[in-house]
DNA sequence: CTATCATTCAATAAACCGCTTGAATGATAT
DNA sequence: ATATCATTCAAGCGGTTTATTGAATGATAG
């Protein structure tokens, strides 16, 4: 006697969610949103070790929310299933919205100040028409190069001071990174307002734009 | 020296995923989402003990999902958030498209004959109107009572050999119970079509159609 | 005030998870 | 074949989660 089908499919879609309660998984995740990448890639980024990378993958194919493939002697883990990215937004949005905890992070994160609302892509999109815009990407450079939105610049945390002169302080200015969960787009919108520069978040990321079948430019 | 933010975000959002991660926990929500209950009556609906059904309830209320109030001796919890429905949906869908698993269970439960396409909330309240269509309702009696899509007829699996003689054979018929997890209108439909009738499910149940704002009727 | 009832708390054992370590595998290159 | 390299496997430790049990709490009714 099997137990009730009732059961094993709650069991199967508890495993999904299982796979993505993890905070170590969200990074691995949030990296393959930007594409795919080998186990030694994915650990360095999120710093976990490569046995243990391995292992959390194997845990998000068991769930099938990844896939991979044998590139030589690498293997390269992909992105399953583009709903992945909306089962995380979700998350968010659910913990954003009735989580205390998490409004007093972001809060600290923007400094203090009040958080603006996003810039939805439709709009930076149009900005870049106008040319009325200035558009930072804060991911680190290697991510950079392999794709970003036409006319970024790239700017980390730690530059962002120098950079700071070559500012016109009338231009609006527009920061985005990985995705929502990626939080350097926060910390530059709050330092550039800190300064009195008209700075603003994207709504999203890099792999929202090109969701949205946006161009990309690459290095 | 604490955390840092990004690590500390993460583990919020991972402290969701982890409320829906476990089955006793998507049986609970799938009671809410048909309206607020009692503790004592969501272990009966579950099977679960009252004190473990309470304890799940104040994980479930830890991460946001649900809140509390009290009514005499009673407390009374409800759904917080209507997007925990939306997240449980996209946990059945990822499951559905990746999970070699639960297709078999699924194929399971249909009894060998091909998956129908649900009938969707729009189609069905066009035939309602136009009176060309039979309606079951597959839930247990107490929560038809509370609301049910108007002139559908309440029917258990028990009783559904029953009914057979007075089902007209050509008739169009559809089935729905609470909603996505529930299985009942899938083996309802598979045990009306090995008998020839045609008879489909509809996409959702009940907390959907509400939630497309559209009447419901009362015992 | 006392009794009753629904719910929660506290303590426990068993199972599971996450990370580390070191060895094993499997594909390539020499 | 042998060496090398990226990845996976296996075992083990500490911490967490789950279900159970029985006691404690808190609101209401008499």
């Amino acid at each position: 006697m099997s137990i009730s089908p009732k059961a094993a499919l709650l069991e199967e879609y508890a495993l999904v969610a299982r796979a993505v309660s993890a905070p170590a998984r969200l990074m691995l995740l949030e990296q393959l949103a930007q594409g795919p990448r080998g186990v030694e890639g994915l650990a360095d980024k999120t710093g976990l070790t490569i046995a243990n990378t391995s292992q959390h993958l194997q845990t998000l194919r068991r769930a099938g929310l990844v896939t991979s493939n044998r590139d030589g002697k690498a293997v390269i883990y992909s992105l399953n299933d583009e709903r992945t990215l909306a089962l995380m937004d979700l998350l968010r949005l659910l913990a954003e919205r009735n989580l205390a905890q998490v409004e007093k992070i972001l809060r600290g994160l923007s400094g203090g100040a009040d958080a603006t609302e996003p810039v939805s892509r439709d709009d930076l999109a149009a900005r870049i028409a106008e040319g009325s815009v200035t558009i930072l990407d804060m991911r680190p450079p290697d991510e950079f190069d392999l794709a970003h939105i036409p006319g970024a610049m790239n700017v980390t945390l730690q530059n962002l001071e120098r950079l700071l002169p070559d500012l016109d302080p009338d231009a609006d200015i527009v920061a985005y990174c990985r995705g929502p969960y990626c939080i350097y787009a926060h910390q530059a919108v709050a330092a550039l307002r800190k300064r009195g520069l008209k700075a603003r978040r994207l709504e999203g990321g890099l792999p929202e734009w090109r969701a949205d079948g946006r161009e990309v430019a690459t290095a």
